[in-house]
DNA sequence: GAAGCAAAGGACAAAGAAGGTCAAAGTCAG
DNA sequence: CTGACTTTGACCTTCTTTGTCCTTTGCTTC
């Protein structure tokens, strides 16, 4: 598992932010498209994919010589977070996707344990709702009320 | 007759299954199908109809590059206790106060701790899910997922 | 200070790599 | 012969990787 470079470098990058006191990288990107042997297009492609703004992240970056991206990992309170998940992100319909993504990254963030995770995973899964333009609506309405847990 | 491909495929996972320490493997579609000289679909084929919730399975997969298609494995066919519950006490159709019964049984005997309890109660409530006969069908259907996941 | 060049990064489309869907055709027991 | 199950194939969707061309910026040079 794990053999998508797209993946490998969120990692490196994710780590990265995580040595750092501020939650604040700069990058080259072509140094680290060298590092990584790639295209330095896929670093846009995995800055775009994974460090969006709901997932709390902002890019900033300037061209030219002595050129930079620069990733923030803003650290959002807990409880606007989910909030802003709740009306922005969510919604009133939610793809089996979206959801699996968010999922993993409260995994990620300590806000679910990984069992957490998992069953809410299983519940939200085509398996268990179907999958149809209802089954969205569904699992939109499910994950709002297993938020409204998480918030305290 | 008795070697129906689907059967031999269907032979072939549940091995693999059985040789993992967490009943969880994962394969390439298209690999398995190459394996056994036979459309892809014809891994799906068996994916659908043999590794069901109904007898304790749960798949879960991905596109693109370095795609895999997941399956995990409750051992329900060896746990009575699961086994019953499956198909006895839940079987198609679920109520949300027997569904909340079964879950405090769960917490007691520490199956689930207070929070997962808290969170399965919430995606099985009338909240989530409605209350009409079509959401106690669904109920059925999310719980058996969330028993695969527990007994994994 | 304007012109020009090199050094970044950006955008976007095409190609590639999986897996998904669905319906038609085949098989087989009853 | 019929209905249920199986097999196959054509076409679709999603996600990733690569490449080409474009824009911005800083530095030189005159």
């Amino acid at each position: 598992m794990l053999a998508r470079l797209s993946d490998i470098i969120e990692k490196f990058i994710k780590s990265m932010l995580k040595d750092t006191e501020d939650g604040i990288i700069e990058i080259q990107r072509n140094e680290l498209a060298e590092h990584f042997d790639c295209a330095p297009s896929q670093i846009n492609y995995v800055l775009t994919t994974r460090f969006t703004s709901d997932r709390g992240y902002y890019i900033e970056s300037r061209r030219g010589g002595g050129g930079y991206i620069r990733v923030v990992s803003a650290s959002i309170e807990e409880n606007d977070y989910i909030n802003d998940l709740m009306t922005n992100v969510i919604g009133d319909s939610l793809t089996r996707q979206k959801a699996y993504r968010i999922i993993e990254d409260f995994v990620e963030e300590d806000l679910l344990t990984k069992r957490e995770g998992e069953l809410v995973k299983v519940v939200l899964s085509d398996s268990s709702l179907g999958k149809n333009e209802e089954s969205n609506k569904l699992r939109a309405s499910i994950f709002k009320n297993v938020l409204i847990i998480l918030i305290d």
